[in-house]
DNA sequence: CGATTGAACAGTTTATATATTAGTCAGGCT
DNA sequence: AGCCTGACTAATATATAAACTGTTCAATCG
């Protein structure tokens, strides 16, 4: 609940700002126009917000808690091993990314401008993401069907091995379902490599380095 | 070799282009420049080309022949398993790939520029470095190390799983040593799922899916 | 007569002028 | 006082004009 923090008049700006971001794109929406629908005067804005960039940046802070409390709800599923949760995980937060971003141009064109300027924030995102992802790793490992000794390196693994398919850039060449289905392959594999280390406990860095080179 | 089946006078078209190509940028050459630099006039060009981008895409045709034959040569190394192979392909290409676009913005404008008119050679470059990938694989499945019954299913999932690491958008964020080691991670994880079905040589297509869901 | 040219055309890029907008701040309002 | 306004400015974006470039093809060359 990132909007906790923030003044009602915040949160009035912040409400109108994303309507219009989201109907008429980033660039094509006007401090004036904010500041209309809030019936106040645009210098008045920047008692709230330092900058019009600011107010994306809240924006889409505001998408990503949403988000990661909808991929949390994998976390709280009953009945799911943690393994299918890994898979449970990598899908939602596919089809939450193909969903925005596939057939609106304004989400990614805001998305687009925001990283450009504030790389920080798509870092913070997949951090926050991460987290999730490493909570599923940590209940694997309690019940034995994992054996994971450095959970935020694997989870880093995971999330590059899943890149092409939370990668927004290449949504629009390919349909959905071949995705999913790609994505599904790399799954498998991947747990299937989880399987392996759980049965060999003796992997490790050293086991690891060793098959190398 | 795909220059062999080009005449004397188009072989030097495309060596005058592709000089001016990397040195100047796609754009910023000239067909009026291509043709002084091979005393012949702009219309003289057509006779060998139809178009420009014609000329970029034969010149990233030999590129892809080149480094085809690059990656072609971990096939060919004495004294290496199939995974190991798995693993110099991938980090070779990755290798490959960095070196050519990072700090090298003409060599990456003209890809884009190419690629965005023609899809159709991005997909044919991977298809032929899948099948590299493909007989290691298969080398794999000969000497039992590997148990795949679909090689090319799985060559896709590879080149899936390692795509962060082949596409050249995010090269600029990230330090090459960062990204070889992340890389190494999600080959050995790969990998591991490689021995734990070729232990359990029952999985195929049931299951997997048997597992999912 | 086939091979080559370069002027001509249509489309695009660049350069320039005009207009809009993000952000500031001295003053007005409550 | 503290909150808000709206004219102002520097910077960005849009619109328009000029220049250039990819491509064609009738005329020329060998």
């Amino acid at each position: 609940m990132p909007t906790t923090n923030l003044d009602e008049t915040a949160r009035q700006i912040l409400a109108a700002a994303s309507r219009r971001f989201l109907h008429y794109g980033y660039k094509k929406t006007t401090m004036s126009e904010i500041a209309d629908d809030c019936n106040m005067s645009s210098g008045n804005l920047y008692r709230y917000f330092p900058s019009k960039l600011d107010i994306a940046e809240m924006f889409v802070r505001v998408l990503r808690g949403e988000q990661v409390a909808n991929l949390r709800t994998v976390l709280d599923a009953p009945g799911r091993t943690p393994a299918q949760k890994v898979r449970d995980f990598f899908l939602l937060k596919f089809k939450l990314a193909y969903e925005r971003f596939h057939d609106n141009a304004k989400a990614f064109e805001l998305s687009s401008a925001l990283i450009l300027e504030r790389p920080k924030v798509a870092l913070e995102w997949e951090n926050a993401e991460g987290r999730v992802l490493g909570e599923i790793l940590a209940e694997g490992n309690a019940d034995g069907s994992f054996a994971i000794d450095d959970v935020p390196a694997i989870t880093k693994i995971l999330q590059n091995a899943a890149y092409r398919f939370t990668s927004p850039a290449v949504f629009h060449e390919t349909d959905e379902e071949v995705l999913a289905a790609e994505l599904n392959g790399v799954i498998d594999l991947v747990l299937d490599g989880f399987a392996w280390r759980s049965a060999h406990r003796d992997h490790g860095k050293a086991a690891a380095a060793g098959s190398r080179s």
